[in-house]
DNA sequence: CTACAACCTCAACCATAGTTAAGGTCAAGA
DNA sequence: TCTTGACCTTAACTATGGTTGAGGTTGTAG
């Protein structure tokens, strides 16, 4: 095997550097999110910028990010490497898109916390039944939990 | 179909009620995680109740816990219906789970924001690649992210 | 008493994010 | 040159959380 001191890396090689899986590598490969090129015996040989888009592929999964949206926006930003500027606009989006996450969270969770205050269950006055529901249509005040 | 002013519910009031599909509730039934009884002519029917332990899932779900361990909580916790205190127990631990998930992801933000600041991708500062990053023991500085 | 909506089971399928196995090839050191 | 680790492909499998369809049954209203 090459000494890692290339530009040149070999699947193993971005495995080891990157700490993803060869599987997944192949798998990224296959779903687009990232490329390299063959050698003349078919093996996979990537510049090692791969590591950078490896590392912001992460960070957004890390932020719960689905594979096909951060395909979407390295797609957006086909410049290869990725600049500062871009890293900062692809950022500040998935930064917005975690506070969205967060801030849902933080809700439910003080949702949560109110009703262990209350302790009754009572969706009369307890938000957490979903918002989208339907009984208040069906004119029944027989539909909350604390009845139910 | 019956009005549903009753205490038995069949299927299909129970998904109305609850705002999940019937294939939904057979899901759960088949996963354990709800429970009816069946007529004679083997048609599931239910105790309005199982509308609370469908509302107590969805919130659960909300929160990001997987199925596998709500029904663990529930099964915990036998008595129908779950009492006041239960789901206090219930939704204090739902609550420390969230504010754990919530808290690394305020963590990732914070780290995100960080980074749009500083808009270098350093990775000898920046803190976003992930932790157990194997690159620190080849001894390697070339393995940041902005060198990569 | 018949029609029709609602119900039943079972199996297959969907998406997401990969992992694993089988069977075969490549490349670098001794 | 040979051995061996690293590589290749394809297909099937994992887990989670369901949905969909086919083909058949039940139950209630008219």
């Amino acid at each position: 095997m090459a000494i890692t001191s290339e530009q040149v890396l070999t699947v193993g090689e971005v495995a080891r550097r990157s700490g993803v899986p060869v599987s997944t590598i192949h798998f990224y490969e296959r779903k687009g999110l990232v490329a390299g090129w063959r050698t003349s015996g078919n093996q996979r040989r990537y510049h090692r910028r791969i590591l950078r888009r490896i590392a912001i592929i992460r960070i957004a999964q890390r932020a719960g990010i689905p594979l096909a949206t951060v395909k979407k926006h390295l797609d957006k930003r086909a410049t290869e490497p990725i600049t500062a500027a871009q890293w900062r606009e692809l950022s500040e989006a998935w930064s917005a898109e975690l506070n969205e996450r967060i801030d849902s969270l933080v809700q439910l969770r003080d949702q949560l916390e109110g009703c262990i205050g209350c302790g009754c269950l009572s969706l009369a006055e307890c938000p957490l039944r979903n918002p989208e529901d339907e009984l208040a249509r069906q004119g029944s005040g027989a539909h909350l939990l604390v009845s139910e």
